[in-house]
DNA sequence: AGCACGCCGACT
DNA sequence: GTCGGCGTGCTC
């Protein structure tokens, strides 16, 4: 504030893994530019310079060394608002991680510049090449083609990973020069637009026109050209004025010089526009029941849990709830799971909500994602859907916050720091800003409906269909006792082909769920049960069929399928169980006219492929659709009335405390899709245990007891919500270190927290990129001292670190591991 | 993260 | 010997 004589210092966060932040003197002439919230450009290191947000501006110089000089401010105004500093720092310490990887996670990659170093030849020296050593003749030699090369150009033209200091003595022979340079990556998308002179509004100007332009033919197709656009189009881009006319650029910038036609360039949205359409719909009894409970629990401030079975409709509620909140003139963020945002649920908002709403999601462009950003900050946009990173979004004037599908395990990330759980995160976030929150699910997480049955939440319950849409037919197909008749094709039970067949005459469609991709998980030697495995990881390899290769999922590593055992030299080597791949090319051979495609991560890894698999199934060009976790999610489908859950057994036998909990959800929700209003749908479940309970849960759609069920196991074992987890991996290429290491962080950490801590233990996969796993599980009581167990575990971890035969083990903590 | 510095094995 | 690989520490 026009405190221009005294010198200011900023402390600033850098978008890396590092702790804590760092002060640096704010040059005089800056003075007036630095604003908690904007960017500034800051050497980091001795050559790096990166982009670091202002966090805190003051007037006291460190003192215990120099700071160094900030170069320059980027922002006219703050990026990020100042409440979510506060946010940040809450994550940093609950997730047990540096304030500049929360950033990181938050800022979109467009915002957080780093330089890239920049070598370009010295056009002042004459290149004697005889005293050029083979490397640098080979930089030199690219450098004559090229104008310019980035360090990693550079790395890859040598083959080798350390290159500057061949750099270095190109620069010290003045060959080369090297700059460090910093570009704004974000970009505003232009577009010329074109009017034509407000002179020719008039209509005697405009037939005068005309007259004068009678020899040239070109120039007067143009102008007419441009009023017959005008007609439909209330702006005119050069681009459609010029495809319109099909006449050279030449003719219009003839034009633009006469002053006939303006032209003006301006920045314009990279998101189609939508007109506003409010679609007016009425909510059923029971939905405006639902909406006034949420209504009253939000004036007195409670987060309300809306439990609601598949079909109840529970997203008209958001809407109405979205639409009070847009009519306080507040911004309302509804965050879903990243694979239901690639479905029907968009079109729905957009048509509802017209502009004002923005999509926030890993699948659009850097670019994309900032403008996002940048309208969420200003206010234009006032509905965000997104996935969980949009809980980072610079919310000016919050209102409400809606997390749909909560018990999604996907809301939580997994890797790479924060380890955040955006429903959690938003919880937190609420009660920061003083923001209602809404959960919603069909099957609740445990713990989410736990603290609705303790009071902490008020539980709203939509148990009835929207519409009267049937309970779908639940059907368990026992494959042990079809084995045994020898009914079985491939991976198909008798009852099963039958509904297909029948669903198939009826011109109806089918989802077949199969929780694993590729072709088949494993390949295995009839003789002596020999495996092909990663060589990187502890996990055997998948043979894709499509591109007849073995595959590791876990770190990409390929490999050709053998055909003779390498241990035994047995030439009969055997699929073992089986993935997507394989049930479309079985289900193929077995119903050659049916129209099969399949969706799992191999055939939707761009951006457009997801939407035409959907919109294909949706055309009813597709009458099977095969696939992974996805095809359950927020898929609705009318003509779809037989989804089948090819294995149920792999999702129960899963080892995981979750495995029951994340069985049950997924297969009400595959059932869930079944079935449209004139036609009751069927699922088959496909099991070896098909008198086992949770499957009977599922049959009988009884969430209720599926609950209490699970609620006693995870009390009698000391799992959550009973208990809090934290788990501890830790990751090293040695055995005999890790197997140490883990050992020493064990017992010092039973020194203090005593039986709360279990293992070292070797996960289910041992080793993965040829780093070996290890982790250790703190089990805590409800109600402990949570930020002080967790200092202790920093501390511990910080003094293992400190060993030198442990310096180089990795320990990441995971708070709430999913 | 990414760079510098220092230590150590493999080749001219 | 020294080149080039890798482990370790530090960045205001």
């Amino acid at each position: 504030m026009g405190s221009n004589r005294s010198t200011l210092f900023v402390d600033v966060l850098v978008p890396l893994a590092v702790a804590g932040s760092y002060t640096y003197r704010v040059p005089n002439e800056l003075n007036e530019q630095v604003v908690v919230g904007k960017r500034v450009v800051v050497q980091f290191g001795k050559t790096r310079t990166y982009t670091a947000l202002i966090q805190r501006i003051h007037n006291s110089p460190p003192p215990l060394y120099e700071a160094k000089y900030i170069l320059s401010v980027i922002d006219n105004a703050p990026i990020v608002q100042p409440w979510q500093f506060e946010f940040w720092q809450w994550m940093s310490s609950y997730y047990m991680c540096n304030m500049g990887e929360v950033m990181n996670a938050a800022l979109p990659a467009a915002l957080k510049l780093a330089s890239e170093t920049r070598v370009i030849l010295n056009r002042q020296t004459a290149i004697n090449h005889a005293e050029l050593t083979d490397k640098e003749y080979l930089i030199v030699e690219a450098l004559e083609i090229q104008p310019e090369l980035s360090i990693s150009d550079i790395a890859a033209i040598l083959g080798q990973k350390v290159v500057f200091p061949y750099v270095k003595s190109l620069f010290d022979k003045q060959i080369v020069l090297v700059s460090e340079e910093i570009e704004e990556r974000y970009k505003p998308k232009m577009e010329v637009f074109i009017t034509l002179n407000p002179f020719y509004d008039d209509k005697t100007n405009l037939a005068h026109l005309f007259d004068t332009l009678s020899r040239a033919p070109k120039q007067s197709d143009l102008v007419l050209a441009y009023i017959q656009l005008a007609k439909t189009h209330s702006e005119i881009t050069k681009k459609a004025l010029l495809e319109k006319a099909e006449i050279s650029a030449a003719v219009l910038t003839t034009l633009i010089e006469k002053e006939l036609f303006i032209a003006e360039e301006r920045e314009i949205s990279r998101f189609k526009t939508y007109a506003d359409l409010p679609i007016n719909f009425i909510l059923s009894p029971a939905q405006q029941a639902a909406f006034d409970a949420i209504k009253l629990s939000i004036t007195t401030k409670k987060t309300a849990l809306l439990h609601g079975v598949t079909s109840s409709g529970k997203t008209q509620v958001y809407i109405k709830l979205i639409e009070d909140c847009i009519a306080n003139g507040q911004q309302a963020l509804y965050l879903l799971p990243e694979i239901a945002l690639t479905t029907q649920i968009i079109s729905r908002l957009r048509k509802h909500f017209g502009n004002t709403i923005g999509i926030y999601h890993s699948k659009f462009s850097d670019n994309e994602r900032a403008e996002t950003w940048k309208n969420v900050l200003n206010g234009t946009l006032k509905v965000i859907l997104g996935a969980r990173s949009a809980i980072f979004l610079p919310f000016s004037n919050l209102g409400l916050i809606i997390v749909d599908e909560e018990h999604e395990q996907s809301y939580k990330q997994q890797e790479p720091a924060p380890r955040y759980h955006a429903r959690d995160a938003a919880l937190y976030l609420g009660n920061q800003l003083v923001v209602p929150v809404v959960l919603g699910s069909a099957t609740p997480a445990l713990e989410t409906y736990f603290n609705a049955t303790q009071g902490k939440y008020t539980l709203v319950t939509l148990t009835e269909r929207y519409g009267g849409v049937q309970t779908p037919e639940i059907i368990v197909a026992d494959i042990q006792q079809e084995t045994k008749k020898k009914t079985m094709q491939s991976h198909f039970t008798s009852v099963l082909l039958q509904y297909i067949t029948t669903t198939l005459e009826h011109k109806e469609q089918i989802i077949l769920f199969q929780n694993r991709r590729g072709y088949a998980p494993s390949l295995s030697c009839n003789l002596c049960a020999y495996t092909p495995r990663c060589i990187n990881c502890d996990v055997s390899l998948t043979y894709h069929k499509f591109s007849n290769k073995l595959q590791c999922h876990y770190c990409g590593y390929q490999q050709k399928p053998i055909d003779t055992c390498p241990a035994c030299g047995h030439a009969h080597i055997n699929t073992k169980n089986f993935g997507t791949e394989k049930v479309e090319d079985e289900l193929q051979l077995l119903l050659p006219k049916a129209r099969i495609a399949r969706m799992d991560l191999d055939t939707t890894r761009k951006k457009t492929s997801t939407s035409t698999l959907i919109h294909n199934f949706e055309n009813r060009e597709t009458d099977i659709l095969v696939g992974t976790q996805m095809v359950a999610k927020g898929l609705d489908f009318d003509n779809l009335t037989l989804t089948c859950i090819l294995n149920a057994d792999s999702l129960l036998n899963f080892p995981d405390f979750r495995a029951y909990e994340r069985s049950f959800q997924l297969m009400l929700q595959v059932a869930g899709r079944a079935g449209r209003r004139e036609k009751r749908g069927s699922v088959i479940i496909q099991t070896y245990q098909p008198l086992h309970p949770i499957i009977q849960f599922v049959v009988n759609a009884n969430y209720n007891e599926f609950y209490t069920s699970e609620i006693s196991e995870r009390k009698q074992f000391n799992y959550p919500p009973y208990y809090r987890l934290i788990q501890l991996t830790l990751k090293h290429k040695d055995l005999d270190t890790i197997n140490a290491a883990a050992q020493q962080l064990a017992t010092v950490l039973r020194s203090h927290l005593g039986k709360a801590v279990l293992g070292p233990e070797f996960p289910a996969v041992n080793r993965i990129r040829n780093l070996y796993h290890k982790v250790i599980l703190i089990k805590v009581e409800k109600g402990a001292p949570l930020q002080a167990i967790k200092s202790q575990l920093s501390n511990s971890i910080l003094l293992l670190n400190k060993e030198k035969a442990f310096k180089s083990v990795w320990v990441q903590p995971d708070v709430d591991p999913y």
